[in-house]
DNA sequence: AATTATATTTGGAATTATTCTAATTACAGC
DNA sequence: GCTGTAATTAGAATAATTCCAAATATAATT
């Protein structure tokens, strides 16, 4: 698991920008996202860095999963109740969540679209961010 | 807490036509959805629904909001891992969450946009819903 | 390079929303 | 009024996440 120099640039400004360290652990987990971009899990993203960094504890997963959101270097997508999931990816989408196979997919979003979304809201209102779900059947499961 | 006829016969049939049996607590916490259109929390349902059912349970509450939300008479409202809420509107909205006041306003779409949002999708893609929530500042916080 | 101050990691306990379970109660059809 | 099934109930169980206090790692300073 290496993590390629753009993004070990990108990690270490954001951190530093916000007066955080750059630890093994943090590095290694954004790696892993960006590796396998499949939108895991907490409990996911700790059986696979276990694989590289065996002493890693779950506590420390969540605690780089937090930091990593809140530098804005991953988001956070939430389905329902369902356990939160961690993306890597940094341009405006939304989230395709099949029911079948259980895969999320990422949706680009125009800023087009974004802006007719932005448009519907009452008066006064002022929204930082919108999140959009879809569910249904992807490609793989057609029906 | 009364339940106004037009609702009555709305929870009456739907229960009937999934099989399920018109209960005094299903009717009252129907009701009092109805009655209060703030998105309440299962707790906070539970709160109101012992006022005139003291005997009520919260597991009750629970079943029966589940049972509400089968049978497509309200929605669940879920904000990234915040307690899941609960909303008699069926029209089709997305909902607006104010962070400095806390409150849930329900944002109106047209088929229209849906449709938009439906045509963003990659090819072979359906979508049975579409969940939307924005997030921000409401009229009243301003800012 | 050693020292110190602070941030981070760690394992386990605690929390919280929700679901499950098994016993009791209520309802619908005969 | 029975009888069978569905719903309610109280409390236990579950699962994701957060909290806590001790140990460790990092960065700054000497």
């Amino acid at each position: 698991m290496r993590l390629e120099p753009q993004y070990k640039e990108l990690l270490n400004s954001a951190l530093e920008l916000s007066g955080q360290r750059a630890t093994k652990q943090r590095e290694h987990i954004y790696a892993l996202l960006l590796q396998k971009r499949n939108h895991p899990t907490a409990e996911e993203v700790y059986v696979r860095a276990k694989e590289d960094m065996p002493t890693i504890s779950l506590a420390t997963v969540y605690n780089c999963l937090e930091t990593l959101a809140e530098t804005k270097l991953i988001r956070q997508v939430n389905f329902e109740r369902e356990p939160t999931r961690y993306c890597p990816n940094l341009t405006k989408h939304a989230h395709f969540y099949c029911r079948e196979s259980g895969e999320i997919v990422d949706v680009d979003l125009s800023d087009e679209l974004l802006d007719e979304l932005m448009k519907v809201l009452p008066a006064g209102f002022t929204a930082k961010h919108i999140e959009i779900s879809y569910d249904g059947a992807c490609n793989d499961c057609h029906e």
